[in-house]
DNA sequence: CTTGAGCCTGTAGTTGCTACAGACCTTATA
DNA sequence: TATAAGGTCTGTAGCAACTACAGGCTCAAG
């Protein structure tokens, strides 16, 4: 059976490849709901096209920017919806943003108390630690 | 058949009320090897003494600080083999606050993406979207 | 025609919990 | 003494967000 995987149809390792995902990755979205299933061939094999391409690219600069599946989704819901306001889509933004700063504030207490923790160490062949007495009680 | 359980024994709703630690958590330390098998009353109750609450208050304040459970392991392991030196110590918490750190930098440049995002959204009711643009493709 | 690569499915594992269901035990009150 | 309410027990399932198999097809090259 004639398929166009060399004409426009990618395979999914080729949509892997193009996009830096996991080759795995790509059928869990799918499972998930947030890639559309894609057409097959008579034998099964998926064929994606270049709006598979952009929605996963979409999908991964989302979570790379610390988006969760469920907040992606809804920024796909908009975009599909074709209703989306600039207006919305900020203030979800600024609301994962705000996350976002609230654990780089946790990271940043934790940080301290480690580093404040380790320089009062002597370090030495003892068995007297600064880092115990933090986490044994003060 | 009288138990300990108003003198110096702990149940487990107790053990987790003064440590501040989830009811489930308590017995999900013990199943992984956390926490040390408690004895038990005649009818299976698990009596703690102190202890129990002062292991517990150490793992807590090591995953506070951002400690994986196999890190706290770890540590626990130098403390109960007793010959644990400083330096050693001392080196796994300035390996994890290195990770801390790193984490740390990692979200920081994600915030700095996202607000430069929401900076340039008009927030109006329009469907251009700088968000969006950003997610789309630079 | 066979070999090897790639694809398919379903499922299990990861981390660190959290939350049940259904059965038992204990304690207080009537 | 009966009973009702609460605590405890066990095992298991669920969460996020993947990742990694096993076992079976399919496809292209030699």
């Amino acid at each position: 059976m004639s398929d166009h995987a060399s004409g426009r149809g990618l395979r999914r390792a080729e949509l892997a490849r193009r996009t830096g995902c996991n080759l795995e990755t790509v059928r869990y979205y799918e499972k998930i709901g947030m890639m559309p299933d894609p057409p097959r061939t008579a034998a099964g094999y998926r064929v994606y096209g270049s709006d598979h391409v952009s929605r996963l690219k979409f999908i991964l600069r989302a979570r790379e920017l610390g988006f969760s599946i469920e907040e992606i989704r809804g920024l796909l819901d908009l975009v599909d919806g074709g209703d989306q306001t600039c207006a919305e889509i900020k203030e979800r933004t600024e609301r994962h943003l705000s996350n976002v700063r609230t654990k780089i504030a946790d990271l940043r207490r934790i940080e301290i108390v480690l580093a404040a923790a380790a320089a009062r160490c002597s370090g030495g062949d003892v068995p007297d630690c600064a880092v115990l007495e933090t986490l044994e009680g003060s």
